[in-house]
DNA sequence: CATGAATGAGAATTCATTCAT
DNA sequence: AATGAATGAATTCTCATTCAT
C-alpha cells in the first residue's frame, strides 16, 4: 500500500521532513517550467538545500516527480474522507464528496496540472504506481455515487463513466484555471457541475430528496 | 493570420510536404515520450530523413512543436466548418458543430494530448500564437451556441463558460481515452455530453425544437 | 576596472586557480591550431579536467578566449611597472619601458600571436573590453615617451603614432618569431629597434643625454 | 611555380573568372568575420553563385582560403616589378620598391589582415606553399636593398633582418589601419618608415646620393 | 555547367549524478 | 548528514560536402 522510495537516510521523520521540503520546491518549479526544464539544482535552491542532499533522500530525479504525485494523492485521501465523515444521507454524502474533491483540486492547482502534464515523464514502473493511485482516488467519488444509485436517488448506466465525467469536471478547474478564475468562483463552478450532473441523473425519488434538502 | 515559420527552402510545396512528414513523425514520438524526451534524431529517423534536413525546414526543435500545434488547429478550422456548412437551424447547427469538434478530437487524440502536456514547452512568443489560435478555435463552438441563444433555444448565463465546458468534455475523450475507449463509443460519448448539456440549458422552446427534430 | 566573468563557483581562489589551468591549456592549443579549430574537449584534456568543469568557471567558449587576453594584459600591467620602478631619468625610463614591453612579448609569444589572430573571434561586447585594455597597455609606452618629449630629449610630431611604431616593432618579435629567432637575440632585436627609433627622434639635447649615459 | 588547384571544370578562362568571383566574395567575408565564421553558403551568396558551384572550382573550403592568399601574392608580383621597371639608380629603385610594396598593402588591406589572421587555418601542405610565396615576395624588397648595399649606399649587417623590418612596417599599415587611418596618410606613413630606415642605415655616400636626389 | 536540397559528422553546451570533504 | 565541485554522457544545432536533377 505505502510505496517505498529508497533513501540513504535512516531516521524516518527526517526523511519525511526533507522530502516535504523538496516536494514543495519541486511543485513550484515543475508548475512553472515543467519537469524536464527544471533542474535538480533549481529545486535544491528553491528548497534551500544542496543538490547533493536531494540524492540522499531520493534515488533519482524521477523519484522527485513521483513524490510530487504521491503527496497530491495523500491529500485527497486525507481531506475527502474527513469532509464526508458523519454524513449519512447518500445524496448529501455524494455531494459533499464531490465538493471536497473539487476543493482539493482548488488547493492543489499546481499538482493537478503537473499530473496531467508530466504523467508521461515517468517510466512504466512508476507510471503504474500513479495509475493505481488514481483509480483508488476515483473511488472517493464512485463509492458515494454507487450508494446513491443503490438508494435509488440516481440512475446511471455506468458508474465508472459517470465518475470520470465528474472528475474531469473537477480537474477542469485546474486545467483551464486561467480562464475560469476570472469568471466564476470555485463554489459556483462546483455547483454548476453538480447541478448539471444531477439534472440529468436524478431519479424522481432523487429529485424529491434534493428538494427536501434544499428546503431544510 | 497565417503564421510564418522560417525555412531555408524556397519552394512552398516542398516545404509543406516535408513539414508534414516531420510533423507526423513528431506527433508520433511526442505522444509516446513527450517533447523533451524525444530527440531530433528520433524524429528524423521516424520521418525517414536526416537530422540536418529538419533544420532546413525549421529554426529549432521548438518550431517542430509549434508546427504540431498549428497542424492540429488547421484541421479544426477545416473540418468543422465543412461539416456544419448548409445547416440552417441553429440547434441542429450547434449540435453538428459540437459533434464535429469531438470527432476532430477523436481523430487527433495524440495532438490533443500533446497540446495539454506540452503547452509549457513553448517559450512566450510561440505560446502566444497557440493561445490565440485556441481562442479562435473555441469560436467554432461558441458562435453556433450564441446563435441558439439568440434564437431562444438555449438559456445560458455565460457563453464563454458554457463553451469551455463543452470543449473540456470534448478534450476529455483524449485526456482519458485509455479509460473511455473500452467502455463507450465516441458517438455515445458525444451524445451523452450533448444531452447532459442540453438537459440543463434548453429553454422550453428549445425542448420543443429538439423533440420536433427527434421525431422528424 | 576588473572585468567580471561569471562563474558558478564561489571560492575566488579556486576560481583563479582553475581558470589559470584552463587558460594555460587554451593558450597552448589556440597557438597551435587557432581558436576555432580548438575544441573545448581538447582544452579540457590538455588542462587535465573534464569539459563540464570548464563550463562551471566560464559561460562559454568565447569566455575562455577572453580570459586568455586578460591574462596577457595582466602580465604587461604587472611586469612593466615593476621593471621601470625607481628609474628617474626620462630617457632611461623610456628605454627600460620599451625593453620591458619587448620582454613581455618575448615571454608571451603565444598570447601575442593569438591576440593578432583571434581578435575577430570575440563578439562586440568582449571585443570592446580587449580594445580598452590594449589602449591602457599602450600607455605603458606612451607615458614614458611623453616624459622624454617634455624633458626635451625626444622630438616627435605625434606621440600616439610613435607609440604604435614602437609597439608594432615589439609585436614583430612575436609575429615573425619563426624568422627572427634564428637570426638575432631578443636583446639584439630590442636594441636595434630602440636605436633605429632614437636615431631619428632624439633632439640634440637627447643625443647628449644618451652619450653621457653610454659613458657612465 | 604556378600552384595547381584542382577543378572539375576544363575551360581555364572560365576557371579563372569563377575563381576570381569566389575569391573576391571570400576576401570580403573573411575580412569581416574570419575564415571559420564564414560559411561556404555566405561566400556563394556574396559571389552570387550556388554553394555547389564553388565545389566544382575548388576541392574544399581551405582551397578558397589558399586562393585568397595566391591572389594577393600575384598582385605583389605583378604590381611591384611594374612600378620599379626602368629605374636604374639603386637607391631610387629601392625606395620605389618599398613604396610599391606599401601601396600594395594599402590596396589590399583585407587580404593582408587575412594573411596574418588565418595563416594557421591552412593545414601543413598548403601552409608551406604560402610560406614559400611569402619568401619569394620578400625578394621584391630584399633584392633592391641588396643592390643598394653593393652600390655602397646602405650599410646593413643583415639584409634579411632589414627586409623583415621594412615589411613589418608595411604590414603595420594594415594591422593597425583602424588607428593610422585617421592620423596619417599612406604616403606620410611610407615616407616616415623610409626615412626612419634610411636615417640609420645610409652610408655617407648614400647620404650624398640622397641629398643629390632631393635637390634634383 | 549550375543548382540547391540533403546528408551526417562534429562541436558547444547542459545537467543528472557522484563523491571527497 | 550535508555540501558543492567535478564528471561525462547525451542533445541540439551547424555546416562542409555531395549529388540528383
Amino acid at each position: 500500500m505505502s510505496i517505498e522510495i529508497e533513501s540513504q537516510i535512516e531516521n524516518p521523520d527526517r526523511v519525511e521532513w526533507r522530502r516535504e521540503q523538496v516536494v514543495n520546491a519541486a511543485v513550484e518549479r515543475f508548475a512553472q517550467n515543467g519537469y524536464h526544464a527544471t533542474t535538480i539544482k533549481e529545486i535544491a535552491e528553491t528548497a534551500g538545500v544542496s543538490p547533493g542532499l536531494i540524492y540522499t533522500y531520493v534515488k533519482d530525479k524521477e523519484d522527485v516527480l513521483l513524490l510530487v504525485f504521491l503527496a497530491a494523492f495523500r491529500r485527497y485521501q486525507t481531506e475527502i474522507p474527513q469532509k464526508i465523515a458523519g454524513i449519512s444521507d447518500p445524496l448529501q454524502k455524494f455531494r459533499a464528496a464531490f465538493r471536497a474533491y473539487c476543493e482539493c483540486v482548488g488547493s492543489n492547482l499546481d499538482s493537478t496540472l503537473i499530473a496531467y502534464q508530466e504523467s508521461k515523464s515517468l517510466k512504466p514502473g512508476r507510471r503504474k504506481i500513479v495509475q493505481d493511485l488514481e483509480i483508488k482516488t476515483n473511488a472517493l467519488i464512485s463509492e458515494p455515487l454507487q450508494d446513491c444509485i443503490k438508494a435509488g436517488y440516481i440512475a446511471c448506466a455506468n458508474v465508472d463513466l459517470a465518475t470520470f465525467h465528474l472528475i474531469l469536471h473537477a480537474h477542469g478547474w485546474a486545467l483551464k484555471n486561467w480562464f475560469f478564475r476570472e469568471r466564476i468562483s470555485l463554489n459556483g463552478y462546483i455547483e454548476e457541475g453538480l447541478s448539471r450532473f444531477l439534472n440529468s441523473s436524478l431519479t424522481p425519488s432523487g429529485w424529491e430528496r434534493w428538494r427536501a434538502e434544499a428546503k431544510g
